[in-house]
This record gives structure tokens, sequence and C-alpha cells, in this order.
DNA sequence: GACCAGGCACATC
DNA sequence: GATGTGCATGGT
């Protein structure tokens, strides 16, 4: 009797959460916070967006009026650890306006928005792909939408399990996962991510992929394989 | 000094 | 519709 793809999935979560503990994820303060960073932390290292953030909070900017009052020239330098800051400055300032001017966004409550309509309308933004899109939506917003990075398609491809590469399939199928499988929480979206980051930070970069000592590969889910 | 990091848009074939 | 390229900084 061969496993679904989906009860693969949900079989790694005990495993991960075991080894790297629960994450209370997103890694920022205030829902304002975790809607920049994620933003800023595309194609950069988190570490570069913790410096953004920092120097944010001391220019008092953190905050959906006072960022929109800021000079893009002043944005710009705010934000350049993490690089691409011309390009973010902008996505940041038009995913601002959509949130306050459109949805009428204070900074701080959450949002009464059908999520399925709130995802569309993030994508038509420029900069705001689906990565960037589900999350703000999981982690910002508090819906039900799982997030799939470049390590959650690494894991994958290390995996036994045959599925398209492409983000819908992928973000699908986790979520049957979750819902079918686990228990189908707001707190098992996130979490489940944020165990795959974990994962790959330690054991399924690029450039040191480390198998032996990887919990899913010692747990006999993950194979061996060179990259 | 090359390569990589929690993407995305746009051009080109 | 697949593939390549620009965007830019900071760590290894």
């Amino acid at each position: 009797m061969k496993k679904s793809p989906e009860k693969r999935i949900a079989a790694l979560y005990p495993v991960l959460r075991d080894h790297f503990g629960f994450q209370h994820w997103w890694p920022g303060e205030t829902r304002f916070e975790i809607v920049v960073g994620a933003l800023l932390t595309q194609n950069c290292a988190w570490s570069n967006v913790e410096k953004a953030i920092a120097n944010l909070k001391a220019a008092e900017a953190l905050s959906l009026a006072a960022m929109r009052e800021l000079p893009r020239e002043r944005l710009e330098s705010l934000i350049r650890p993490t690089g691409y800051f011309r390009q973010k400055a902008d996505r940041l300032t038009r995913l601002l306006a959509f949130l306050a001017d459109d949805l009428g966004w204070n900074g701080v409550s959450p949002l009464k928005r059908d999520t399925g309509k709130f995802r569309r309308e993030l994508l038509a933004l420029s900069g705001i792909g689906p990565e960037t899109a589900d999350s703000i939506l999981c982690y910002g917003f508090g819906r039900k939408v799982f997030v799939v990075d470049a390590y959650t398609k690494r894991m994958l491809s290390r995996l036994p399990i045959a599925v398209a590469d492409d983000y819908e399939t992928i973000r699908a199928l986790f979520e049957r996962a979750i819902c079918r499988e686990l228990d189908g929480s707001l707190k098992a979206f996130k979490d489940l991510h944020a165990q795959i980051v974990m994962l790959g930070k330690h054991y399924c970069r690029k450039s040191t992929p480390r198998c032996e000592a990887c919990p899913l590969f010692r747990a006999r889910l993950c194979r061996r394989r060179r990259v």
C-alpha cells in the first residue's frame, strides 16, 4: 500500500517539530512589521531584513502612517541592507497604498476580506508574487494559506514524491495535507512552513547539504541525493 | 572573488 | 511557455 503524497507531507511535520521545536512564526512583533518583512525578504538573507527593520524602528518609521510619510530617498536608505532597495521601496509604497487607500487598513487591525479576492488583489500589484502574497495573507492577516518557498521546492525534490514544480500545485498539495492529515489549524499552516525554512537553513542549503544529519534523512523520509 | 540568500517582472527565443 | 536577465546588498 503506497502512501499518498498528502500523507508523506504530513508525516514530515512531527519529525521536524520534534527536531526544531515549535517556531512561533512569523518573526515580527506587529502585523505591520510582518507585512513589511514579507516584502523585504525577497531574494535576500533574513539577517539583512533584520538590519532594515532595525533601521526603520530607529527612524520611528515602522508604522503605516510614518512609513507613508517618508520621502522616497529616505525609505530607500533605510531598507538598503536588503538589496534591490529602489525596487523594494517602490513595491512597498504601492503595497501600502493599496492596503491603506483601497482597503482602508489602519496598519494594525485585521481585515475582513475574502481570502481568495484578497490574494488576487495582492498578486495584481507589481512586485507581489505568490510567495510574498501568501506570506502576507498567512502570517500578516491570519489566513489559512500555505507559503511555498525555495526551501519547500528544494526539500520536495529530495523526497519520494512526484509533483509538478509549479507554485500552485505545490501549495494545493500542502494545503490538502494540512487539512486532511493534520489538524487544519492556522497554527499548522504557519508552523509547517516555518519548520521547512529551519530545515532548509540548517540542512538543505544549496551549498552545504548535510544529508546524514538531516532529521528527515534520519527518519528515512528523505533520500540521500547529491546536489 | 565567486556564490548564495525565505522573489519578481520583463524581454526574448 | 520555457528560459534568461536585471535588480543590489551582505555573509561565507
